[in-house]
DNA sequence: GTCTATATAATGATAGAC
DNA sequence: GTCTATCATTATATAGAC
């Protein structure tokens, strides 16, 4: 990203909006504290968007921009995995949290975002039970939906994991201890087959 | 939970703002919203918590007790799977939302509370290691943190999965649903180990 | 214990000068 | 384009009556 001294107000008055929602979100974050960061006056900003929620949708729009073209850029290239690693990571890594933050404070563009992440998963999972003997426990599109949800749990939570593994996980050092610890999540089980069909039966006993 | 008119109004304005921090968080939960959810004026908020600090604080307590309770009568029961499976699902689903928002409120109760869980997931994967005979990508310690986070990211995005998957997954039949799926995710993997050592080797290349 | 009324601070929105 | 000054609203916090 440019030097912030290179952008035009109204940009540096996007990427503070962009930074102050992803880190405390759109309530706490003030258009004063956002003026502030960005080195303008409140006043300024109003001329520049208007209102705090015009303001929102101005990021989002960036936002989803950023990520359509990162995922365009990558959707040549490799196929090895999903969503979260078939595309650019350190593309998308700034704006992770911006948009799981957006998931939580109600902008209805990410919701939208939410619901095309959440079919690509399925479809990426449909992709890998062709090679599953057994049946599902449940249909495609619920897992997808799971799927997604979980992944976007961890930009939610960085603060956390980042407090927990003494490293900041949107490092490019933690980033890579996350990819890899993802990688072997992915790749391995947790409980058999066996013990999952244990657990099945006691959850809904009329199906054997 | 009984009836609001039997609890007093200490507990009613207890219950209203678990409610609310758990549906729209502390930032957009105001005393008087609360004090009007539970019946009662603003003024006999403050009368009982002082603050609204001090009222996050209480309701931290309670929750956090809850948890505790729940977990100790649990305890002795079948040790199937993790936390969020050999507990009680259903004693602990009205504060799961609450917990997960409280993570990214910046409770420091909580922020605790998500350590405890981390160290507990990183027991249950040392321990499903154990059956395990390639050596794992990462530490313990790294996936129990990421997949407590990642659990946590179904309840903070209940709503985005109840829309997509077209059911209220906090409801009993929501919620087996997505237990059934987590119990099929639980016991399948995604990629195989040769995909995610491909993987590894492209982001990881020192170290063949 | 419970309420009404009010003080104080913060926030989003606005107007107008340069 | 950018700022300062100000308004209107809303939020928390407080005081005091019943």
């Amino acid at each position: 990203m440019p030097d912030p001294d290179d952008l035009t107000a109204r940009a540096r008055i996007r990427q503070a909006a962009l930074a102050q929602f992803a880190d405390v979100g759109f309530q706490k974050a003030t258009i004063r504290s956002i003026a502030a960061e960005a080195g303008v006056s409140p006043g300024l900003l109003r001329h520049h968007f208007g209102s705090k929620e015009a303001l929102r949708d101005a990021v989002d729009a960036y936002v989803m921009d950023e990520i359509r073209r990162a995922n365009d850029d990558a959707s040549s290239a490799s196929k090895t995995g999903n969503f979260a690693s078939s595309v650019d990571r350190d593309a998308l890594r700034p704006f992770q949290r911006y948009f799981a933050r957006g998931l939580l404070d109600g902008s209805p563009t990410i919701a939208i975002m939410f619901d095309q992440i959440a079919a690509m998963t399925t479809q990426w999972i449909a992709a890998a039970d062709e090679t599953r003997t057994d049946q599902p426990l449940t249909d495609h599109h619920t897992r997808g939906a799971l799927y997604t949800a979980m992944v976007l749990g961890i930009p939610l939570l960085h603060e956390h994991l980042s407090r927990v593994l003494g490293v900041d996980i949107l490092s490019d050092d933690g980033d890579r201890r996350v990819a890899m610890a993802m990688l072997d999540i992915y790749s391995h089980v947790l409980i058999s087959t066996e013990l999952a069909e244990q657990a099945r039966a006691a959850l809904y006993p009329e199906t054997p």
